[in-house]
RNA sequence: GGAGGUAUACCCAAGUCUGGCUGAAGGGGUCGGUCUUGAAAACCGAAAGGGGUGUCAAAGCCCGCGGGGGUUCGAAUCCCUCUACCUCCUCCA
């Protein structure tokens, strides 16, 4: 690399990304000189990230290679331009056009040739920058794995239990409201039938958190498909590097979403937002599918880890000055449900090599689960800054005249249902093997106080 | 599944048959002004897409008419292909 001066100004992952939008035309943004001035000061501050940034390395070579091409084709096309219209005026004058015409036919291969390289040589640099993580905000800890995660604080009491004290499991199955066995005939591991009140529970939490999130948060209520594309999935970062993660559906090349942060962030993709329209706050109900492909022989037991499960989602569309405090928010927001429901959980504030892929901070909610004697994640919040919103190609103007710019999104479960459930079993759990329902969900479970 | 049709800028909408002063008309809306006590209407005027390249900055240049490819000296216009939407038939929760 070639030495340059660095200017050390702060600056978010995306001021330095660049992405094809539609047209597939390579959408640089302003800042793209940044990453050729600043390359190894970029590379720096990915470095505690964990990730492999090997293909970051061509990125000199490639960029200079693309701008040369450039700069040559357009030179020809500008003369091409030029001469076809002299053409029309010079048959008008009766003046021979063929040799001109025979000469343009030439410029007009050249030009062929050179954007098929161009073609060639953008791809690759698609592929590197589709490639890189996003940047860590400065406030977040920096470490390796989780053992550096932060806990930034705790709530409610850890109960104490004068019995032995049953898994999740146990109770869901001689309640008769979960039943793993038969989900493994029907479909196999990871997948579970839950019956009676168990089923009811669990439409009970999903109904109880849309409309909390609804009436006192402010989010508009959405309810998103499924199934996405290609581009929606490399939209919110899942592809193209975790294509292993999602389930494929190969005929359609269609994603089952592992989350509804993707449909319902890509809801605004390749849009220009108002101002006024800032924030666009949405929360979710989704089922989620997750191959758990290297997860083998992790949490086989249970509802923590299922190829399946449901999810209350908040995504956000803010303006890039207001983010941090819409992930202290949002944040809050999730925490609050499980006050209401009365299970004690932590926040973890998650160190540079365990952020991910894909966001400049994140929060984990960890809930209290007895068996384990430990928490556990049942909410995971993130800040994307503008890395999501380059990468979907989502965009403000500030008043009417503005140079359009990128928003940042955030997002963060309201809660996993499915843990939830396990959260309350266990922590609600009596000695008779009865749980009692949390009182704000008994309005959506008819009334029902314990299943017993 | 079968048969047609449509896609142009914030919105509406010409242009496509017959390729070239369309380097995208005209409206609406927006902004400024005149008039008015204020507003509406009317009239006058203005700005107006999004990217790339280039540069200290700019000018300039390139791209851009749903996406992609092709024909041609030259494409909104011709050809191929994909997608979305609409109408009718068929089927279906």
């Amino acid at each position: 690399m070639v030495s340059r001066e660095y200017k050390l100004s702060s600056l978010s992952w995306g001021e330095v990304f660049l992405i094809f939008i539609k047209n597939r035309r390579l959408m640089t943004v302003l800042d793209i000189k940044y990453l050729r001035n600043n390359f190894e000061e970029v590379t720096k501050r990915l470095e505690h990230r964990g990730e492999d940034l090997s293909d970051l390395e061509r990125f000199g070579e490639i960029d200079q290679k693309r701008r040369q091409l450039i700069v040559e084709t357009e030179n020809l096309k500008a003369k091409r331009n030029d001469v076809s219209k002299q053409i029309p005026i010079l048959k008008k004058e009766g003046k021979d056009v063929q040799p001109v015409i025979t000469e343009m036919r030439e410029v007009g291969d050249r030009i062929n040739e050179l954007d098929q390289e161009l073609r060639v040589i953008e791809a690759q640099l698609k592929q590197i920058m589709l490639s890189i993580p996003n940047i860590p905000h400065e406030s977040v800890p920096v470490g390796e794995d989780e053992e550096d995660n932060v806990e930034v604080r705790r709530w409610g009491e850890i109960p104490e239990f004068s019995f032995e004290i049953k898994p999740h499991w146990d109770l869901g199955t001689e309640l008769g409201i979960l039943d793993f066995e038969r989900a493994s005939k029907v479909a196999g591991s990871r997948f579970v039938f839950y019956k009676g009140l168990g089923a009811r529970l669990e439409r009970a939490l999903w109904n109880f958190m849309m409309d909390y999130h609804a009436e006192h948060h402010g989010y508009e209520e959405m309810l998103p498909p499924y199934l996405v594309n290609r581009n929606s999935m490399t939209g919110t970062g899942q592809l193209p590097k975790f294509s292993e993660d999602a389930f494929h559906i190969e005929a359609w090349d269609y994603y089952l979403i592992p989350t509804a942060e993707v449909p319902v962030t890509n809801y605004h993709s390749q849009e220009i937002l108002k101002e006024e329209d800032l924030p666009q706050k949405y929360v979710a109900y989704s089922g989620c599918f997750r191959s758990e492909a290297g997860s083998a022989g992790r949490d086989t037991r249970g509802l923590i880890r299922q190829h399946q499960f449901n999810k209350v989602e908040l995504v956000q569309f803010v303006k890039p000055e207001d983010s941090y405090d819409a992930l202290e928010q949002l944040t809050g927001h999730a925490e609050k449900i499980l006050q209401l429901l009365k299970l004690p959980y932590r926040v973890m504030s998650m160190c540079t090599g365990d952020l991910g892929f894909t966001a400049a901070k994140k929060y984990d909610i960890e809930v209290w689960v007895p068996n384990q004697n430990t928490y556990r994640e049942i909410s995971s919040c993130s800040n994307f800054e503008d890395f999501q919103a380059r990468r979907a190609g989502i965009r403000f103007r500030r008043g009417a005249k503005g140079k359009p710019e990128f928003v940042h999104t955030l997002n963060g479960s309201g809660l996993a249902i499915g843990r939830t459930i396990v959260a309350i079993l266990e922590n609600y759990q009596q000695e008779d093997g009865s749980v009692i329902i949390p009182e704000v969900l008994r309005p959506y479970m008819g009334g029902v106080e314990v299943i017993r």
